[in-house]
DNA sequence: AGATTCGTAACTAATTTAGTTACATGAAAC
DNA sequence: GTTTCATGTAACTAAATTAGTTACGAATCT
């Protein structure tokens, strides 16, 4: 959705729209991107040519903000305690501590690296190379 | 389960036993566990004293492999196009790939440097340190 | 004033996961 | 050889999560 934000030249997109692209519900696109709004990677506008449209330039977009903003964790495992108490579950989660305090910053430097506009002209780059429509099914 | 079966001196333990450890059931343990016999982890056997011991040496068991066995994904996110021909999917999913290629051997080599023995012996230094049971809920 | 669009609550349906029961299979003990 | 114990696995139930839908209020433009 960020990358057909970033192709429509400063134009809104409606939830309408955006959800057709990814073949769901306007109300899902809704809720889905509402984390990114209070990043300010989107603005939204209500009314008539109201809608979505990116917070800044996509050069300044990374894929770790847009995953930071919409609280996805990088690594998929839980560290809470589930036994307080048991000793083999303090030693399990303090490797894994260390473990994840190192790999989400190594991750979240990759995935900085990588902004909105390289998708963006990834996306152009195949679409001027095969010259059909973005969105066929 | 893994380090209990690590602390217990070559006696294989039940799945009645470790499903008491992680207040869980027999049945949901054998569930949990299958893929790791397959991959030598660990070795089940059956009837009178039988149950679940180490396939080996702690010292050659890493978290990686742990992981891998397990079937379980380094990086919580998918690639799977869900819409073949949509060229800013195809974008998004060729980064994605990059990312995740170069990030799992990252990940998959820092979680080989811990091995069940580590996690073992940090269970008994805590151990050997509080001295109080190493099940309290 | 009317049309449009987001924001959000409430509900439904589908999927996933954990837990449970049941029973067949295999192995040791006597 | 029978009994006991333990895994392997299927089948079912319950709970939690997620996606999708409807409805409607609030904001904004023409």
């Amino acid at each position: 959705m960020l990358v057909h934000m970033a192709e429509a030249g400063g134009r809104a997109l409606t939830s309408e729209e955006l959800s057709s692209f990814i073949h769901t519900n306007p109300v899902v696109v809704r809720r889905s991107i509402a984390g990114l709004r209070e990043a300010g990677v989107v603005a939204s506008s209500r009314g008539h040519g109201g809608g979505w449209q990116l917070g800044r330039a996509p050069e300044r977009i990374t894929l770790a903000e847009i995953s930071s903003a919409l609280g996805e964790t990088l690594l998929p495992f839980s560290t809470e305690p589930e036994s307080p108490g048991c000793l083999v579950e303090q030693a399990v989660i303090a490797a894994l501590e260390g473990f994840r305090t190192e790999a989400e910053r190594l991750l979240a430097e990759k995935l900085g690296r990588i902004t909105l506009a390289d998708l963006a002209a990834d996306f152009r780059r195949r679409y001027d190379e095969i010259g059909v429509t973005s969105h066929a099914v």
